[in-house]
DNA sequence: CAGAAACGGTTATGCGAC
DNA sequence: TGAAGTCGCATAACCGTT
């Protein structure tokens, strides 16, 4: 790169820092649900707004800053929530809203630059390499999307802008809420190093606690610890990770178009099931969930992995692969039940069920299909049609028999 | 032919992220 | 001190094959 190309984007064009070589945009909308909610209820503006599923076992999912002002944080838990904020307002959550924004918002990105890599429902990755000759500099580009987001979504967001996707996520934190921040490529040293351990990728709660035993307590720390001592404690591929973030050194590029690896349904009960019966119903409606979503996918999976936790909170796995790929909710409780019933409960106490189907494998571009015995292409094209029934009059209209009583 | 070692798939658990 | 729902990834044990 030539020295008047770097120069640029300099810092006296740019009040926000020298964004030269930055070309990594992460942008994370605030408190989206909790944002959306506002936005669709303008009655809620500057109060204190928790999203959650309410019921006596629910959690927060996102809160107004106005929420947050008084320690409220997702993933708490909902009494505890409402202790800290008596007076908040409390909405269930409407994931089929939060998609389409979502999708509206990934269209806007995309309008920028195919290189978007979506981290979930509020959060991309935007390599904005290519696009600087037309649009500007990245922190112009920054600006501009967030203006865009905010005049035809109605929401915020906020953008950093680094030149690694892991130190472009760690900006974000800085720039919210609704700001930009920008950490210029030769201060991602000094931007690192004074972070807690937690702000490592990968490193939570459990990986914390290790390494603050060591007397690691800084991103720093991490940095002046040698490979081996890190082992110890995290193992060999855990080490070697951290250290090399821990020097900021991430040679992962944006990667759009990432193929989902796993399709799953669980559900929290309002209170513990013990009826092998209701469990078995509960199993039933999960794996119709999730076998709807494979087809519309147009996935098929090779592996069924059931779920269930206790009243203690402990959980346990069972899983089969099965000969050949399946998209049938059948396929799937049978399955399920299988395995479920090889568990072999004495009438234990369950919190909760989950269904995952897991190996997924494109249904078209895929030989297995030929494979599809005849007693499975009934199966199919029953389940394609309760599929065309749904689309028209609602899933409540279409299920089997089995749940119209025990359903609720 | 017996047996070790490598290997790849399966199964189960746990952690972490949003 | 009560803990959702969805996902990816790492690890380890086990197992049958080669």
């Amino acid at each position: 790169m030539s020295r008047s190309q770097l120069n640029r984007g300099s810092a006296e064009r740019n009040p926000k820092g020298d964004d030269a070589n930055c070309n990594i945009l992460h942008i994370d909308m605030d408190a989206f649900f909790a944002s959306v909610e506002v936005r669709e209820n303008p009655k809620l503006a500057g109060k204190q707004v928790i999203v959650g599923y309410d019921g006596n076992r629910g959690v927060v999912l996102s809160a107004t800053y106005e929420a947050r002002k008084l320690g409220v944080h997702s993933a708490m838990p909902m009494s505890r929530a409402l202790r800290l904020a008596p007076h908040a307002i409390v909405v269930e959550p409407d994931h089929g809203k939060y998609s389409e924004i979502s999708e509206n918002v990934m269209a806007i990105f995309e309008s920028i630059t195919p290189l978007v890599q979506p981290l979930s429902v509020d959060e991309a990755f935007l390599d904005i390499s290519g696009a600087q000759k037309l649009m500007g500099s990245p922190t112009q580009i920054g600006e501009i999307i967030r203006a865009r987001v905010s005049d035809e979504q109605g929401i915020t967001c906020s953008v950093g802008v680094a030149s690694t996707m892991f130190i472009a996520k760690l900006a974000t934190n800085f720039a919210k809420p609704d700001g930009l921040h920008v950490v210029p490529a030769d201060k991602v040293i000094e931007f690192l190093h004074p972070l807690p351990i937690g702000a490592l990728w990968g490193v939570g709660e459990k990986t914390a606690e290790q390494l603050s035993r060591l007397g690691l307590v800084t991103v720093a720390d991490i940095a002046n610890t040698p490979v081996k001592t890190l082992t110890r404690v995290i193992g060999q591929a855990a080490a070697e990770h951290l250290y090399e973030l821990a020097w900021a050194r991430d040679p992962r590029k944006v990667t759009p178009n990432q193929a989902e690896k796993s399709i799953g349904a669980e559900r929290t009960f309002d209170s513990d099931i013990d009826d092998p019966e209701l469990l078995l119903a509960q199993f039933l409606d999960l794996s119709n969930k999730v076998a709807k979503r494979l087809r519309n996918a147009h996935f098929l999976a090779r592996t069924i992995t059931i779920k269930v936790r206790f009243s203690n909170f402990t959980s346990v796995t069972r899983s089969k692969s099965l000969i050949s790929s399946t998209d049938l909710a059948t396929e799937i409780y049978t399955t399920s039940k299988n395995l479920f019933e090889a568990m072999n409960l004495q009438r234990a106490r369950v919190r909760l069920v989950g269904v995952r189907a897991t190996g997924l494998i494109p249904t078209n571009e895929s030989a297995i299909q030929l494979e599809l015995s005849d007693r499975d292409a009934s199966w199919r094209e029953a389940e394609a049609a309760m599929d065309q029934v749904a689309q028209k009059f609602g899933s409540a209209a279409v299920k089997p028999a089995r749940l119209i009583e025990t359903d609720n």
